[in-house]
DNA sequence: TTAGATGTGTGTCGATGTGACACAATGTAG
DNA sequence: CTACATTGTGTCACATCGACACACATCTAA
């Protein structure tokens, strides 16, 4: 955190990522731990002064996960003056080695551009930066407090991944490349924050035709083995694009 | 556009606002005319440096329009480095008297939040700000070349209220206290870009219950008048809350 | 005065989608 | 080999949706 960040910064403004993952019938989110906080914070950065602010969300995407091609969403920007809090930061800034007055440029206050990932869990290498000590999954229904109003971010998150559930289909990025019915269902069940009909959810999931039923079978489970599916790349592609119910 | 306003304003940032009204049974776009550019813009400002950025957009709302409680929602913000024009904002700066070099506060890049707002059309006054010469409505089929990215913030500004309409409701903001059936529909016809049944499309407008139909009838038409209706403000907010059609 | 044009109020029919639910099939654990 | 958990598949009633027909009201033109 050198002074002469102030100088290649787009000043007051930043980007916070709330990167989802799906693993273990869960859905993760990647927080990292602060040095100078007892709190959890969302993946976040600076902008370049000649940078798309959406470059500089994928950067912060990859440097803490080292994935690339990963689908990103800009859902909300946070303009409220109260959210940035110069305790905070000045403690940040303490904790990398700086001491600043009121006039440093990260003390000011910061205007955030929130984005949401979808990305492949065991895929991620999840990597701390410069200002915290930890970077690692949380359980979505377990999570840490959080710094600021990284919360409520978190929740404006999910309010949009829901809506995006009803006009787009979700889990290309969030499961592996071959995955049961049942898991595609965890998967929904668990951002709807609602328990589905099995066979209900079959159906209308089949009949966005999408899917692709694979002849394998899962091994080593406790019943009758389920079917693996994989989605159709190309079908999929159209579906994100045209949608998947009009309403009008 | 005095220099001093460099202290005063939050750097780098900006709102726009796309303003939408509905008169004629045509949708409407306000829009001012540049002094400095043989083009139109969108009503757009600063954010003061304490100023919450949804209450910078509601103050530019009210000063292009003098509403109050306005429906106002932020849809997208514009990060492109190449959106910015300086060329355009060096005129512009010459058009208010003042002559800047390349250090300018204004002549940076700018980032922009958009907004889109819903108005009553009869009850909006068109107020020019400083760098306009005029303030209007522009039918929305038929609109005038619009300065840097606009064209497409308004396209994105479409984009979302189209989706709106498939969970929440329109009108109550855009439509005088009592109207007819046909000129919702010629509202939610604009907005979609295409034509609806008359019949199905009041069956599926009545079925949300949100509109009371009135006693009395349109006067003057050359054909069967049609009933006027009201929306139940309650039941409106209702489903304004919770949304029209669930999906999932 | 009347026929025609225009646009509204209301209803029907068949196709499709949705929620609730039953039963057979399959693989593991004991 | 039996019990158990979980999956594959199908059915039924009901709501929703798109396409369409017919009667009604009001002005206009002859």
């Amino acid at each position: 955190m050198l002074h002469e960040e102030e100088a290649i910064f787009q000043p007051g403004l930043s980007v916070d990522c709330v990167i989802f993952g799906f693993h273990d019938n869960q859905l993760k989110v990647l927080l990292l731990k602060m040095k100078a906080a007892d709190k959890w914070a969302l993946p976040g950065g600076f902008v370049y002064k000649e940078e798309d602010v959406e470059d500089a969300a994928v950067r912060v995407l990859q440097s803490r996960t080292g994935l690339r091609n990963i689908f990103l969403q800009q859902f909300h920007t946070f303009g409220d003056p109260a959210r940035s809090n110069r305790k905070l930061n000045r403690a940040l800034l303490r904790s990398v080695g700086v001491q600043a007055d009121d006039s440093h440029w990260f003390l000011q206050r910061f205007i955030t551009v929130g984005y949401y990932a979808l990305v492949d869990f065991s895929g991620a290498v999840p990597q701390p930066d410069a200002t915290s000590e930890a970077c690692a999954w949380w359980d979505f229904q377990e999570m840490p407090a959080l710094v600021m109003d990284h919360q409520h971010i978190l929740q404006k998150a999910l309010e949009t991944l829901r809506k995006q559930l009803n006009d787009q289909p979700i889990g290309y990025n969030l499961l592996p490349e071959k995955f049961t019915m049942p898991e595609l269902q965890r998967l929904y069940e668990t951002i709807l924050g609602k328990q589905l009909d099995r066979r209900n959810f079959q159906r209308k999931m089949l009949g966005y035709g999408i899917l692709n039923r694979l002849e394998e079978r899962k091994q080593g489970v406790a019943h009758k083995a389920p079917y693996y599916y994989s989605f159709d790349k190309e079908k999929y592609a159209v579906a994100l694009e045209n949608g998947l119910q009009q309403g009008w």
